[in-house]
RNA sequence: GGGAGUUUAGCUCAGUUGGUUUAGAGCAUCUGCCUUACAAGCAGAGGGUCACAGGUUCGAGCCCUGUAACUCCCACCA
């Protein structure tokens, strides 16, 4: 069979991923090996396929194919995540192109439109997802706003409820004036916004004299309900108790005293807006003020302003401004820079409002949470953000998790009409409630809360209810695969999330959600900005697929990916990826050259030491990536790997082992090499895994799927033989250089003399030596070579001799520059041994270390001593 | 304002309880090679007072103190 010049993955990559499919090879029912389950985070139905995923996701089928190999029964569940504020601000979009306005549907309209939106463009991300070979059961794919799910979603509400964990009340909140919906804390983002500081006069009441206060926000005059000064300053200590006059409405407010009032920022004197402020609203329940609310929904000035009604915040903002500098209200106007709270999802300015929520109590909650992290029940990688989960759990906050939105779980609460309320899953229920309360209701009237739950809300039953374990507790899948194995998440989603899926496995499962956790970076351009639309730096993955292969993006996303750092991505990383392949390609191609010319030698001995350290090399590999993976050091583990293939397999094994031109090769060591081979594929596939199975196949067409290839157990390596190998390869490098200084071409034979310490190294590897530097002889000797060059490598002396005339000038520099260095290396161990402290203190096998050291160097120092002599 | 992290070669990063050369890798760079698997390649080389200043120690990239720069998280100074 022919094969390609170089390897083509879109050849290969839909054959394999079909086949794996169609042999259900990632499908995973109970059994009795051990489960290593991993449930993916849910893509919302509204993205795309980007650079993220296929981080998380490539790092989530490594561990999950590597778990196959071991014989582990791997599961891996997917689903998507119905993204309540995002998905309907997507499908709002889509109507008002088409014409039509929320407001103008029903809620069953709407939702109508987006169960059509979903079933559209919700699966598109995880169709996408397949190109890139993850080995996801599909069987099991789920949506948080499947029946079952949405089911226990409310469910959980009414338990929570029932406990009293999940109450009603009217708080401050954050407000969305573009969604019209209510946000948690998390969903609001904090930004540095330039602003403005407006220091404004007030007038006092019965009195010539004024006061100044200074606001960013001007426009929330109306809402007014006081002043406040600190006591103890005197500026201002003659006005306690006096009222101030509110400028162009000209309402009377009280000038009150609290030591929250900082005196040296502004004016000293604070206008209170107990509406539309967290402080001022502190403030205002504090000293019993007026809350008065000016906005409407949409975040334009409502009838209790008084004036500019309707006219949209920023707006009447400057107009009032501009009257009040026309009234002479206006004194000063400074530059000042503030963070200001932005909405996750629609970037406008969140309004601070009061407002009737659901509220979920996190007190108690989340105490066997943050216990579970911080006694490494459940083991972050890296552990640095253990600090963060428990800052953020120590000081947490209720969570508001009722949204005004249609597209999600509707609250389960039911109203009289008369004020009343019952939590119940169904109207019947709720009417049986209400019965059991003693109020009489008119089922008719009985009306449903219309808001829906925080999209976090449902996802935070994930890990479990994917395997239904709080719908149908104890089943016998949520026993096998529940705690799950590992959570592999971006840390942006440490609170919205993963906090939050602990709390719910702890309180419906009594038990963690999963072992650990490996946080991922972000991914990044390669100048380190974030990825995003506004810049244009995020790449199309589906057409790097394309052009490079699933393999090498995967490659080029994980060899830039330390555990725990940023990703910058690097078009070049995925350069390096499709080389890789081409070298693993080519090095496929030798090998199946020698196919047809296996002969039986007499002597494969003479090969054999290529064998037998390849084979150490390739059990000491084994070892070490084993042990990153343990460690979730997954990009070490792929360059160790990358490594052992491209320089001692590519550079070192085959061309020790490489018959000569049109030579036949030995049978044994012909079979050996398919072994490697295989073994080296095997250990990639997690990685890479459509080029290693297409090679694992073209070794011997016999084969099974490298897919399910188990792992067999690790021999122990032979660390003298592996320290030879490195010995061999030190001489062959140094021969090679000097080969370079002297200009010899590759074809240029030399005859090599050795003036070794112990002949016996040499012991089985003279004939890989002199083949890889094309000598035509080595001797050994214990005299100096006339007219050849000398060099020294280890602690052996080698004399080169070639028909060309050598370079002795170039040839002195060398080795006085090695003897520089080597007096100086010399004189450091010299004056460590000669510190009696030194010889006191430290560790025998430190001493002797150096002792050998300096007798190394000595060695070294009077050879290349005597080569300058003979020079 | 509080907290965390980072700072090692041109770039991205390793460096695991202080002791294996006078600090390693990949990419990039330079030199020589179209050598019979691979020029998307081969062979070789150069490149770093480990951010800065002190300290502890026989010994510090690693531990301690301080400084600087950058990054992130949290927080109610209008």
């Amino acid at each position: 069979m022919e094969l390609s010049k170089n390897f083509e993955p879109q050849a290969i990559e839909n054959k394999w991923y079909q086949q794996w499919l169609d042999k259900g090879y990632f499908k995973s029912v109970p059994d009795e090996r051990d489960a290593y389950t991993i449930v993916m985070p849910p893509p919302n139905v509204t993205g795309v396929l980007h650079m993220g995923h296929a981080l998380n996701n490539t790092i989530q089928d490594i561990l999950i194919r590597r778990a196959r190999m071991e014989g582990k029964n791997a599961c891996w569940v997917p689903g998507t995540d119905h993204a309540s504020i995002a998905t309907e601000a997507k499908v709002v979009g889509m109507l008002r192109e088409r014409g039509i306005t929320k407001s103008s549907l029903s809620r069953e309209e709407f939702l109508s439109y987006a169960w059509e939106w979903k079933e559209k463009y919700g699966g598109i991300i995880l169709q996408q997802l397949k190109k890139l070979g993850f080995s996801l059961d599909w069987d099991r794919t789920s949506f948080t706003m499947d029946k079952d799910y949405y089911a226990s979603v409310i469910k959980v509400f009414v338990q929570l409820h029932d406990k009293g964990i999940i109450y009603r009340g009217k708080r401050m909140i954050n407000w969305d004036t573009k969604a019209l919906t209510a946000l948690s804390d998390e969903e609001v983002i904090r930004k540095e916004t330039k602003q403005k500081l407006y220091h404004l006069q007030y007038a006092i009441d019965g009195s010539d004299e004024k006061i100044t206060i200074a606001t960013v926000r001007p426009e929330t005059i109306m809402g007014d309900s006081a002043i406040a000064v600190h006591p103890d300053d005197e500026r201002y200590k003659h006005l306690h108790g006096k009222f101030a006059i509110v400028p162009l409405i000209d309402r009377l407010i009280p000038i009150i005293t609290d030591d929250y009032v900082t005196m040296d920022f502004g004016t000293g004197a604070l206008k209170v807006t107990p509406a539309h402020d967290m402080n001022d609203n502190m403030l205002g329940q504090k000293h019993g003020l007026e809350v008065i609310d000016i906005f409407n929904d949409d975040g334009t000035l409502g009838e209790a302003a008084q004036i500019y009604i309707g006219l949209d915040r920023f707006a009447a903002r400057k107009k009032i401004v501009i009257e009040l500098e026309e009234k002479n209200y206006l004194i000063k106007t400074e530059e000042y820079t503030s963070e200001v709270g932005y909405s996750e999802r629609t970037d406008t300015v969140v309004e601070p409002r009061l407002s009737l929520q659901w509220w979920l109590s996190m007190k108690e909650i989340s105490k066997p949470a943050l216990k579970d992290v911080m006694e490494e029940e459940i083991k972050f990688y890296p552990a640095k953000f253990k600090n963060l989960y428990r800052h953020w759990m120590e000081n947490i906050k209720d969570w508001c998790i009722s949204r005004q939105l249609w597209w999600g779980h509707r609250i389960p609460a039911w109203y009289d009409g008369e004020g009343n309320y019952v939590v119940a899953e169904t109207k019947e229920e709720a009417i049986e409630k209400f019965a059991e309360k003693n109020i009489k209701v008119n089922p008719e009237n009985i009306k449903q809360d219309e808001d829906c739950l925080d999209t976090w809300f449902s996802s935070w039953l994930w890990p479990f209810e994917v395997f239904k374990g709080y719908s149908d507790p104890g089943n016998k899948e949520v026993k096998y695969y529940y705690p799950t194995n590992t959570l592999v998440t971006a840390p942006e989603i440490i609170f919205f999330w993963v906090a939050r899926m602990i709390m719910a496995g702890e309180e419906f499962m009594k038990e963690k959600p999963f072992d650990a956790v490996y946080f991922t970076g972000i991914v990044r351009d390669k100048l380190g900005r974030k990825m995003s639309k506004s810049l244009g730096n995020s790449p199309d993955l589906l057409g790097l697929i394309g052009q490079y292969g699933a393999d090498a993006v995967r490659f080029g996303v994980m060899i830039s990916s330390p555990a725990g750092n940023d990703i910058l991505f690097d078009e070049a990383a995925l350069e390096q990826g499709r080389n890789f392949n081409n070298k693993m390609w080519n090095a496929l191609k030798l090998v199946k050259m020698w196919e047809g010319r296996k002969a039986n030698s007499n002597e494969p001995l003479a090969n054999s030491f290529a064998l037998q350290w390849f084979e150490n090399r390739l059990n000491e590999v084994k070892k070490e990536v084993a042990s990153m993976m343990q460690q979730f050091r997954l990009s070490e583990a792929l360059k160790t790997i990358y490594s052992l293939i491209w320089d001692d397999f590519c550079s070192w094994y085959l061309e020790w082992v490489k018959p000569g031109f049109e030579q036949p090769i030995d049978a044994g060591i012909y079979k050996k090499t398919t072994e490697f081979f295989t073994e080296l594929m095997q250990l990639l596939h997690p990685f890479m895994p459509f080029v290693t199975e297409e090679i694992y196949h073209l070794l011997d067409e016999r084969n099974d799927d490298l897919c399910v290839k188990q792992l067999a157990e690790t021999a122990a390596v032979d660390e003298a033989l592996l320290q030879k190998g490195s010995l061999l390869k030190n001489i062959i490098s140094g021969l090679r250089d000097i080969r370079n200084k002297q200009q010899l071409k590759p074809k240029e034979t030399i005859e090599l003399f050795i003036d070794a310490e112990n002949k016996g190294v040499y012991d089985g590897i003279e004939n890989l030596l002199s083949k890889q530097v094309n000598a035509n002889s080595i001797s050994f000797t214990n005299a100096t070579v006339a007219d050849a060059i000398s060099a020294v490598i280890g602690k052996d002396k080698f004399y080169i001799k070639t028909e060309k005339p050598i370079d002795t000038a170039n040839q002195k520099q060398d080795l006085e520059k090695e003897l520089i260095h080597l007096k100086g290396f010399l004189t450091s161990v010299e004056k460590k041994l000669g510190n009696e402290k030194f010889v006191a203190n430290a560790k025998p096998e430190v001493l002797a270390l150096e002792q050998k050291k300096k007798a190394d160097a000595e060695t070294k120092i009077k050879v290349i001593e005597e080569s300058l002599a003979a020079l």
